[in-house]
DNA sequence: ATCTTAAAAGAAAATTATTTTCCTAAAGAT
DNA sequence: ATCTTTAGGAAAATAATTTTCTTTTAAGAT
């Protein structure tokens, strides 16, 4: 298992404090959006420029450290790339979680439907979680 | 099957030329954003105003005559609200498809294995379609 | 440890995307 | 035909993102 600081060497970035933390963050609380991202930075540097966290983010999803995630009615949210897996979003307290399943059978049906190849998938279920499910209303 | 005019009443939209044309261009090309719209509307309105285009979209979309789509490395799109369906789109010409497929399956798995209860499902695939696979290169 | 240089950070400006405001025009009801 | 309400268009305002430029810093070479 690789350092955070190993990861960025291995994409030919350089190790900074920003960096280190903004992979530490995703780490730690798995999707965040840019302003939650400025948000949390800045309480750690807080002479720390937006561009610098737009900056990091679109390199490090050029090197593919970390990937975009598009959600329904909500900002776009960063991940750390890991094994393949689908997000769920709580229609209730808006939390994103990842889930792994498999999905051979919908892409196997799909390239049969569509003819296409498919190289990847997509996948997000809106729905209540849980926790949003036991409380009352 | 109601008219686009029809739609527009039953939503307590007013019918004018200007919603008339965008529905009826994403009934002919089925998803078109928001830069392709203006670009098309253009040209039967020479001065429609950008901000005719967002208003019109964020009502119909209120309203639940169209939705969003949102994609993997390309603009949102919208469409009219139909049938529930999966996305495919192609990685070298970029089109986006339609097509219809049971989702039962992975829903009710995704369920037993997160605990959600599942609202709604969001699948985009990416790969080659038919057309671009029959090029060389 | 110091020097060098390539890349990154930060500030500000620029660009792009989207929304709001305000006034005129047109839709739909009477 | 008239009235009321909503829509359209132009411009300004706001929000989101990118670019530019200068200073600082990381990291490899000395």
């Amino acid at each position: 298992m690789l350092s955070t600081a190993d990861k960025l060497k291995e994409h030919a970035l350089k190790v900074t404090p920003q960096r280190l933390k903004i992979l530490g963050m995703l780490d730690k609380y798995g999707h965040l959006n840019i302003e939650d991202l400025y948000r949390e930075m800045l309480k750690e540097f807080p002479s720390i420029s937006l561009a610098t966290i737009y900056k990091n983010i679109n390199q490090m999803m050029e090197s593919g450290l970390i990937q975009e995630v598009k959600l329904p009615a909500q900002k776009s949210v960063y991940e750390v790339v890991k094994e393949p897996h689908l997000h769920m979003v709580c229609d209730r307290c808006h939390k994103v979680e990842d889930i792994v399943l498999g999905t051979d059978k919908i892409i196997e049906e799909a390239e049969k439907v569509s003819g296409y190849k498919i190289e990847e998938s997509f996948i997000t279920l809106r729905g209540v979680c849980p926790e949003c499910q036991a409380q009352k209303s």
